[in-house]
DNA sequence: CTCTATGCAAATAATTTGCAAGCAC
DNA sequence: GTGCTTGCAAATTATTTGCATAGAG
């Protein structure tokens, strides 16, 4: 597991235990963004089940010292996705299989600024999602 | 109420009823995306109150029929805003008071086309909100 | 040891579904 | 009349909270 993370978790006063470990290790591995009940699916045939609440519990956590990212897509149900190590970028979804491709881009850059400046407010992040037909379900 | 939407209702096969056009006229008032919960809410102390079962069922139909998006702002729970006759837009919230900015721009015209190209998705929409503090809470 | 973290049960909250009765066309 | 609609009750699904116990540092 990243240094990076040991250090935030550590900083944030927070420890690591098994389950969480467990959690961290399935959200790194995943490549695009998992529903918490997701998680709790992928351990709960291993060695070490883990409660589906730790896993609600401990994505929060992971939330607030911002090493994890909430993508939402509609679905009735938020997905995550991990945010260190990796490069700021955004999602596209099909409609027909709901499946989810990242997309390695993000325009927002002047953008942001010139939406700062028309509304005054501070902006520290945003989300961008497109969806669609896929080639297959096309 | 607008006739384009009277148009499409019945294009849609469905009938004009008087808890329909409450629920209509609420979302038409509302400037802002709006909650179902607050549609019922609207409704509640009126004349003709609705059941929010009927607000959750008339959006669903709404936005098949295309005459309603859905904005998630990652507040668990949905909101929707009308979209005929209006002009496409997205929005930015602030993370203090929660209030939300229409901002009347959208920069993805050209790059829906890259993000067409470089998935072969086809693209039929896409959502995009920016996130921050307002001038208020900063 | 102390304080955070976990599991289990239970509570909330949002949204959906089933069904009989009501109303638009 | 016929078929879409509604209200009410109940079911689902997602997520949160309370509390006693377990485990990391």
């Amino acid at each position: 597991m990243a240094d990076s993370i040991l250090d935030s978790l550590k900083a944030g006063g927070k420890k690591l235990t098994k389950p969480r470990r467990a959690i961290l290790d399935v959200l790194e591995r995943s490549p695009l963004p998992i529903t918490a009940s997701a998680v709790h699916g992928r351990l709960r045939k291993s060695k070490s089940p883990v409660d589906l609440v730790t896993v609600y519990r401990n994505i929060a956590m992971l939330q607030e010292l911002g090493l994890v990212t909430p993508v939402g897509l509609f679905e009735g149900q938020m997905r995550y996705e991990v945010r260190y190590g990796r490069e700021h970028h955004h999602h596209i979804q099909c409609r027909g299989c709901g499946r989810i491709v990242d997309l390695m881009l993000c325009p927002l850059k002047k953008l942001t600024a010139l939406v700062e400046q028309r509304t005054r407010f501070s902006v520290d992040d945003h989300a961008l999602e497109f969806f669609g037909w896929c080639p297959q379900c096309q």
